[in-house]
RNA sequence: GGGGGCGUAGCUCAACGGUAGAGCAGCGGCCUUUUAAGCCGUUGGUUCCGGGUUCGAGCCCCGGCGCCCCCA
């Protein structure tokens, strides 16, 4: 605030309105200790972001003490901004709302640019068109150009016209200040290529960044159009716990947590099969859940700790039955939330309108690995396959289902970039799949892999109690020895199981990934409104360069060493 | 875990080891049809943090923090 008027020093506190004021400790007092670094002589204080924060305030302030409330409580609008636009020339009595995010001021005439999520208008004042009272509409014209800056909120009532260059643009009568924006804003009209930014900071970047509002919006008829499908196709939609005593359903590590009034571990769920499974043994014989599920493993761009996972269970189908919905359940949804069936991703184009086609997990791992998984029944005979082949995996010293995942996520994964379904998946790595009738060693599994990426993962269930004891006890026994991957046993799940089940066929989808795929998200966080980064101490960040001295109290732990 | 990259003004970005700059935003002024309006003037810096080398570090070295990408 060095030099900056008159207005920097003084800030009477308005009384009756509860008026943002600086926040405490921050400008201020900054206490030269004697034995300071020369050379740099004594700065002002407070920085160019808190400079640019008090001149907003004392906008605010201004507003006030010409009777205008700080936070309005409402206000009335007749459209949304994109609606506006496309309103015919000429229409009266238009109220329009939102955020200006361009302002041209050219004396007289002052042109700015609302914004609200989906989409905007232009609108004009002048500054004898406010009120019939020349003097009174200037000091309204006034206040909007002096006293509104970028990312304001503001509400203006007209009547629609059309520029000179024939842009829609409302002609205000009359406007209302809605809302400052006490932070300097980001930009103009640059979204940020930062990711971290991005994500960090995702009010701003969904003010900034188109691209970020289309592909939340894609998010929302994505979601939309899966309930809608399985809503119309007699499903129903169900919610199951997300604290859990167990972690069952999947192969992975929970996060762990601790219940105070109980006094007991617990963990976030990792799936919600087993709840789902349970209520088809309570008759719900087609029921599905979106499910936030959370898994404790290694970050990727194709993962996130913390996703959104669409489970269903179809009793009475088997997988087959299953595959055949999926395909027109995928198509139904890209073509609802993309307009088509073509999507472009990158460089590629990924066709959802052509047949899926179906391979069987051996014969794609033979094709692009050379390796015969069914030449080899037990793992020491297929880890010599594999070193014969030259290839190196990350744990080779695992189980033969495990060694074929590997295989199959290094060989031939990756070239997998039309939709499409595998099958017949090694029986150790699906402890809840019905093993096939001609292949004991195989289960009834799918997949639905899209560039690169499972977004599909469902199964004829495994309903007999006796085998899924076996199965888990085998799980339980990978798991004492270290394996913590690995499942642990249910009980409560098998004698659920016991009370009898029908056939069933379950699916599950990565519903961030789907989302990723199809809005050409390079990373899953690109369509996670708010994806879980390290903290970082902004604003407070304190130590400012003294070592010595008072201001070395509030430092705390900040940086060891 | 290993390798590579990034971090400079509110924002987007410059700066051979030699005085930290531009555009936008902000502030003051002019301007009644602009479209990232324009013109004149002007403020604004903990170069992520901490050490080191050097006469001199945004740049080189070491350590740390945050983020990205790739590999096992």
């Amino acid at each position: 605030m060095r030099a900056q008027g008159p207005a920097a020093s003084t800030r009477p506190p308005r009384a009756g309105l509860a008026l943002a004021r600086p926040r405490p400790g921050r400008a201020g007092i900054l206490p030269r200790p004697v034995g300071g670094p020369p050379g740099r002589g004594a700065r002002a204080e407070g920085t160019v972001a808190e400079d640019l924060r008090q001149v907003r305030l004392d906008k605010l302030q201004r507003l006030v003490e010409q009777g205008v409330h700080p936070h309005p409580e409402r206000f009335e609008r007749t459209h949304r901004l994109g609606e506006a636009a496309a309103l015919p020339e000429g229409t009266r009595g238009v109220r329009v709302c939102g955020r200006v995010v361009l302002m041209r001021d050219m004396g007289k005439l002052t042109f700015a640019t609302l914004q609200d999520l989906d989409g905007r208008v232009q609108v004009a004042l002048t500054r004898d068109g406010l009120d019939p009272d020349p003097e009174r509409s200037r000091a309204l014209y006034q206040r909007f150009t002096k006293l509104v800056d970028l990312w304001d909120f503001v509400g203006v009532e007209g009547e629609m016209f059309l520029t000179k260059t024939g842009e829609p643009t409302v002609r205000v009568a009359a406007w209302t200040f809605l809302g400052k924006c006490l932070q300097p804003p980001a930009s103009k009209y640059k979204a940020s290529s930062d990711v971290e930014y991005m994500w960090r900071k995702r009010y701003v970047d969904l003010v900034t960044n188109p691209t970020s509002r289309a592909r939340f919006k894609l998010r929302g008829k994505v979601v939309r159009a899966l309930r809608e499908m399985l809503d119309r196709t007699g499903f129903e939609e169900v919610e199951t716990p997300i604290l859990c005593n167990q972690a069952s359903g999947a192969l992975a590590r929970p996060f762990l947590s601790h219940h105070n009034a109980m006094d007991m571990p617990v963990v976030l769920r990792i799936a919600p099969e087993t709840y789902l499974k349970r209520l088809v043994v309570g008759g719900y014989d087609r029921v599905y859940e979106l499910a936030r599920c959370f898994r404790n493993e290694g970050m990727d761009p194709s993962h996130l700790q913390d996703f959104t996972m669409l489970e269903f269970y179809a009793a009475y189908w088997n997988y087959e039955d299953n595959m055949a919905f999926t395909e027109e359940l995928v198509r139904h949804v890209v073509r609802e939330a993309t307009g088509g069936l073509v999507v472009r991703r990158g460089e590629r184009e990924i066709d959802f309108g052509a047949q899926f086609p179906r391979h069987t997990l051996r014969d794609l791992i033979l094709e692009h690995g050379g390796v015969d998984i069914d030449l080899h029944p037990d793992a020491p005979s297929l880890r010599a396959a594999i070193a014969a082949r030259g290839l190196e995996l990350e744990r080779m010293d695992a189980g033969r289902g495990s060694l074929i995942d590997q295989l199959y996520k290094r060989t031939a994964r990756p070239k997998l970039v039309q939709p499409c379904f595998i099958t017949r998946h090694p029986i150790d790595l699906s402890p809840l799949a019905r093993s096939a009738d001609d292949d004991p060693r195989a289960v009834d599994r799918f997949q639905l892999v899209v560039d690169g990426w499972e977004v599909v993962n469902a199964y004829s269930e495994l309903v007999d109690p006796l085998d899924q004891r076996r199965r888990l006890e085998e799980q339980a026994s990978l798991r004492g020895a270290g394996d913590d991957e690995a499942m642990p046993l249910d009980e409560d799940y098998l004698t659920a199981m016991e009370h009898g089940m029908p056939p069933i066929s379950g699916w599950g989808m990565g519903i961030d990934r789907f989302v990723a795929l199809l809005a050409d998200a390079p990373n899953l966080r690109d369509v996670v409104l708010f994806p879980l980064l390290k903290p970082v101490p902004e604003g407070e960040e304190p130590g400012a360069g003294e070592p010595e001295g008072a201001g070395a109290a509030d430092a705390g732990a900040a940086t060891p060493g």
